[in-house]
DNA sequence: TTATTACTTTATAATCGTTATAATTAGTCT
DNA sequence: AGACTAATTATAACGATTATAAAGTAATAA
């Protein structure tokens, strides 16, 4: 039940200090739910029906408000826009060339690289991304 | 010596069909020698003074051209523009929090991850990418 | 309760990187 | 040289995101 999620995430934002307006907990409640991971835009279309007056700049606003609160990750792929992740725990993305779809997969963290990439180049390292590309198992299917 | 770098380059170029203009040449030119990994404006404003009538559109059009030819590769951050890296041998990228620079690295390729990844979610592993984060020993010093 | 204040939302305009368009110029080929 | 193709230029358009200013809403203090 994911309820319970929106509800700890809530708890999470008036902690630090963050005002639950009904437009933060449509968000929040669509970012949630959707398991996908939208963009500013998809969030502003899924809601236009309960919010008609909600502006795109709303949605903006809010996920660096949930950005800054560590609740959400922004994905940034080259093209087009970026895409909107809930933390839940650490996990990489696999991202289909074809029809752009996003799936989370676990993997051990990659420590050994951060460490000899620390060793190599002198710099302190604080963190790393990586994506992986291919073609998912329904594309595949359709050649 | 970097100029046997260009004519290779040049070669690998006029073999796929493609003509050497003078604009081209120099954008390769620039891409080569200098060691950073420039955006399209950067290249554009570094060749402003051999090149005054020239248009960011030629900048654009031609990292386009290469990229097909694979001997640029587009480097996509989040943030701001894109990044334009000569393709020569296989590595990663470390980049500074801090001042944003970008360090080359090299590492064996994360076969293993990708094996995995392929396994677990049933899609066709084609490549990944990777960048590490951190703060480079410079800004390190200035604290 | 009312006044004051700070925070949010809205609507709109602005910005920035990139791409599309159309006209001009330059190369290539016979 | 003439015809054809490709490249460059100048400019406009686009899409994602951010900035701005005005209006609204909640929280707090008197």
């Amino acid at each position: 039940m994911s309820s319970a999620k929106i509800n700890a995430a809530i708890d999470n934002l008036k902690e630090a200090g963050v005002r639950i307006t009904p437009q933060r907990h449509a968000i929040l409640e669509h970012l949630i739910q959707s398991m996908s991971h939208p963009t500013a835009d998809e969030i502003y279309k899924a809601l236009e029906g309960k919010f008609p007056n909600m502006s795109v700049a709303t949605v903006y606003n809010n996920l660096r408000v949930f950005k800054e609160a560590g609740l959400v990750k922004e994905l940034t792929y080259g093209d087009s826009s970026s895409r909107f992740d809930c933390v839940t725990t650490d996990h990489y993305h696999i991202i289909c060339d074809s029809c752009g779809k996003i799936v989370d997969f676990h993997y051990p963290g990659l420590d050994e690289v951060e460490s000899l990439a620390e060793s190599v180049t002198g710099f302190e390292v604080g963190r790393h991304r990586m994506e992986i590309y291919g073609v998912c198992p329904d594309c595949k299917r359709k050649h």
